[in-house]
RNA sequence: GCCGGGGUGACAGAGAGGCCAUGUGGCGGACUGCAGAUCCGCAGACAGGAGUUCAAAUCUCCUUCCCGGCUCCA
């Protein structure tokens, strides 16, 4: 079976055939680093984080390339407001993004470059596309002349005339016509500018992103994603300067995700209507956020609402306690072959699905259905250590790609059996603000031996005092487990 | 207006011609002293209208509503 993704360009699924046997070259656009990170941003880490993850799951060599844009009127607008130096500001914003997706545990890019530190490439490639004539300098600005193109509006099916008609473009003075866009933008004075051959400046938005992909992957990338937002017109017209400027064709397989709602609305800056990513976290797990993401296709856009994160926690619960518990398992039957059997053929469905585009909502099922078989495997009295531990080892495979589950062992088997506590030993160690290991385990037995007695009250007023410090008691076949919260 | 993508059970969200999606929630049952967890079962759906087909949530056409883009955006 091969691995098909969808592509923008052909809008239809396609079979993933690199450039070159084995390795893929992916360039991911990134963030424009004038403000900290949202859950928008997030999905698109996550989503693409996923993507790669599985990519070099199913052994290919990935180069992945995201990019910052490090330097634009945004930045230097809020460094304004700031009275900051831009380059500071972006600085400060590239930390806090590394930092919060570090947090979501979202695998770092193999490199990110910024538009500040590929300058001289984004000055030869203007200069390239001036030679060619299919770009022109203008008052210290040039600009793309779009007319000369060969093809227009391939990737969003855009002609220039609608376009035009559309009419919110910026009728500047200095364009030949008025749907040319900047590729290299004169300073205005006391802005921050590099020197080029049409005096200082800056870079056009587009630009990097193109200058990037030559630089650090080659004439044709094997697959460029980035939001739904930027199909028009930021990667059209990347297509435009990169295939004017390479005469090949720029991209294999373009991959959009699909944007984060609140109330069926883009989370966006500019509608204040996000979540910064620090104050998803200082509430909820990394993985319950990526669970939250990844539980939805890429490509479609996913509503966010205030109990959106809480339903993803309880949903995500029922995978987590399964896995908890096979790892806690202690054996009851010898040599059973059930679950070696399930866990074969879980994985290959598992990999089915997320070979056709990455479903992993469809994969996500797949593991529903395998941990609620191994449940019963372990409730009928079924399953091996030997069988568990497979099991535990298809967990961590998939954990491995998406990064939801909690790995640490949660879960404690209390050995010994009941015993006996008197009371004003066992109120002493519940009225600790923390309750060490050994204290737990001492007062699940006595909590044990007081059910044996039929004293429920106090049975109960330990599991009730645990459940307060955030150590939930529950009772199983092979005896209480227990785990902090 | 133009270019894309959509409207699926209470909710979130897969699926893209015939076969159970899945999860949360609800209801019933098993297990339990009670909880919880787990297991079994039940209910409930494909925006509306025409058409193609033996068969359509899935294909075609029309209507309608929503979202994204056409300005910076993941």
């Amino acid at each position: 079976m091969s691995l098909v993704l969808y592509n923008t360009l052909t809008k239809k699924k396609e079979p993933l055939q690199p450039i070159e046997d084995g390795k893929i070259g992916m360039y991911v656009c990134g963030v424009t680093v004038y403000d900290k990170s949202h859950l928008g941003h997030a999905k698109s880490a996550i989503n693409f984080d996923l993507i790669v993850r599985y990519l070099r799951h199913r052994g290919y060599e990935v180069n992945h390339i995201t990019n910052f844009t490090d330097v634009d009127d945004k930045i230097i607008q809020r460094a304004k407001e700031l009275s900051m130096d831009p380059m500071a500001l972006s600085q400060q914003i590239i930390d806090d993004y590394f930092r919060s997706m570090d947090a979501l545990k979202a695998e770092r890019a193999t490199t990110y470059p910024r538009a500040t530190e590929t300058m001289d490439d984004i000055i030869d490639m203007v200069e390239g596309l001036v030679q060619k004539g299919i770009a022109y300098e203008s008052n210290g600005s040039v600009y793309f002349s779009v007319r000369k193109a060969k093809e227009y509006g391939k990737l969003s099916g855009q002609t220039l005339d609608q376009t035009v008609a559309g009419a919110r473009i910026d009728p500047s003075e200095d364009k030949r016509d008025p749907m040319d866009f900047a590729v290299w933008k004169a300073a205005k004075p006391g802005e921050v500018s590099w020197t080029s051959p049409w005096g200082e400046g800056r870079p056009g938005w587009h630009i990097e992103c193109s200058a990037m992909c030559l630089k650090h992957i080659g004439k044709t990338v094997d697959i460029h994603g980035g939001g739904t937002d930027l199909i028009f017109p930021h990667h059209e017209n990347e297509i435009l300067q990169s295939e004017a400027y390479n005469d090949a064709q720029f991209v294999k397989y373009w991959m959009h995700n699909g944007m984060l709602t609140i109330d069926e609305e883009k989370m966006s800056k500019s509608q204040k209507n996000f979540f910064l990513i620090d104050e998803v976290l200082a509430k909820y797990s990394p993985q319950v956020v990526r669970f939250f993401i990844l539980n939805a296709n890429y490509r479609h856009p996913l509503e966010y609402d205030s109990s959106s994160l809480d339903d993803s926690q309880r949903a995500l619960e029922t995978l987590q306690n399964s896995y908890d518990e096979m790892k806690a398992h202690a054996a009851i039957a010898d040599g059973d072959d059930d679950a070696e059997r399930l866990c074969g053929d879980v994985w290959s469905d598992f990999e089915t699905k997320m070979d056709d585009d990455f479903n992993s909502r469809d994969a996500i099922a797949v593991m529903y259905d395998f941990a609620r078989e191994a449940n019963k495997l372990r409730g009928e009295g079924r399953l091996s250590r030997k069988g568990a531990d497979s099991v535990v080892g298809i967990f961590n495979q998939f954990n491995g790609l998406f990064g939801v589950l909690v790995s640490e062992s949660r879960l404690k088997l209390v050995k010994e059996g009941a015993q006996a506590l008197d009371e004003t030993e066992i109120d002493k160690m519940l009225s600790q603000d923390h309750i060490p290991d050994g204290d737990v385990d001492r007062l699940v037995r006595a909590r044990q031996d007081a059910r044996e007695r039929k004293d429920f009250a106090t049975a109960d007023n330990i599991r009730g005092s645990l459940a307060e410090k955030g150590v939930d008691i529950q009772d199983t076949q092979e005896g209480a487990v227990w785990k902090r919260k």
